[in-house]
DNA sequence: GAACAAGTCATCCTTTAGGGTGATTTTGTT
DNA sequence: AACAAAATCACCCTAAAGGATGACTTGTTC
């Protein structure tokens, strides 16, 4: 049965094939009295070999295929902060002091970062003092607005 | 010029059957003597014919246009700022406070603020003080967040 | 012109932030 | 164990921020 499937093609041509030689024998044997004006059977001929032809050509050829790229834009929402850890070790902040920075920008007061935190007042100072220093900042405003700048705190949370 | 492009495939295909054609006068003259066994003239024709149209197919066909649709993906550099002026109406803050919160999530003082606006130390705090209230902020820090999330100050600025 | 909002400035007082310095403890590394 | 960095805390003092209140001017609206 696969068998079969699988010579089916060949049979279909050689069939075509066969019928279309019959015709040409037919037309020869039709034509046969009048051969001084052969011209219409060879052109009879042509013509059959032609679309004979054209019709294979379609059956043999693999298809051409034209293929097109569409490039489709898609919007990729927001870029997600990433911590800029290259900044962040250059400038030798440390973890806690990290941790005060983003309480500060949370909008927090030193003394509720303190309770926050577990730590006294003074500790609190301590660390936004050296933040100040590393971030090159004169108030804790601007130490925020540095700190987003360098991607060392998200531009808005939450 | 143009015209001669669009006509090109036109011209190509006349061509080649004009060529054929010759090939076939040039054959009935080359066997003129043998007639009585024009089948081998005959089955030249057929053949001629066959790969003629085998070829004239294979001009023919239009392509199949297969499509494929490639996602790409496109990073938003930056959704840019729009000021949320409902917002800004419902807390009805002014522009002048406005300005200074501004200058405030800069990183700015009240003294420095005082100076760019060519106003006195008091008159920033006094609508520092409303932009508390109005913002239901404690501090400057906290006020420059609220502000930021309500869409009421850029994200990040510079 | 009365009422109102916005902007300006002042005074008094309290709280918070920030600068400077020194010291102790914890923790991780060599 | 020795060392360094990080984290902790304290004290003193100044500067800045913030709260509360009152007052004056200007421009707009009714």
């Amino acid at each position: 049965m696969k068998r079969l499937k699988r010579y089916r093609e060949l049979i279909t041509y050689s069939a075509a094939m066969a019928i279309l030689l019959l015709l040409v024998r037919w037309l020869e044997f039709k034509f046969v009295l009048l051969q001084n004006q052969y011209d219409i059977y060879i052109g009879l001929i042509a013509v059959l070999f032609l679309l004979f032809g054209i019709w294979l050509a379609g059956k043999l050829t693999e298809p051409k295929i034209n293929t097109v790229v569409v490039e489709k834009e898609i919007r990729i929402p927001e870029s997600e902060f990433v911590l800029n850890e290259k900044e962040l070790a250059e400038r030798k902040i440390s973890k806690r002091e990290l941790e005060v920075l983003t309480l500060m920008a949370q909008g927090m007061s030193n003394k509720e970062i303190a309770e926050k935190l577990f730590v006294s007042l003074n500790t609190v100072k301590t660390h936004s003092a050296n933040l100040f220093e590393k971030l090159e900042a004169k108030r804790r405003t601007q130490a925020i607005e540095t700190a987003k700048k360098l991607h060392l705190l998200p531009g808005t949370l939450g």
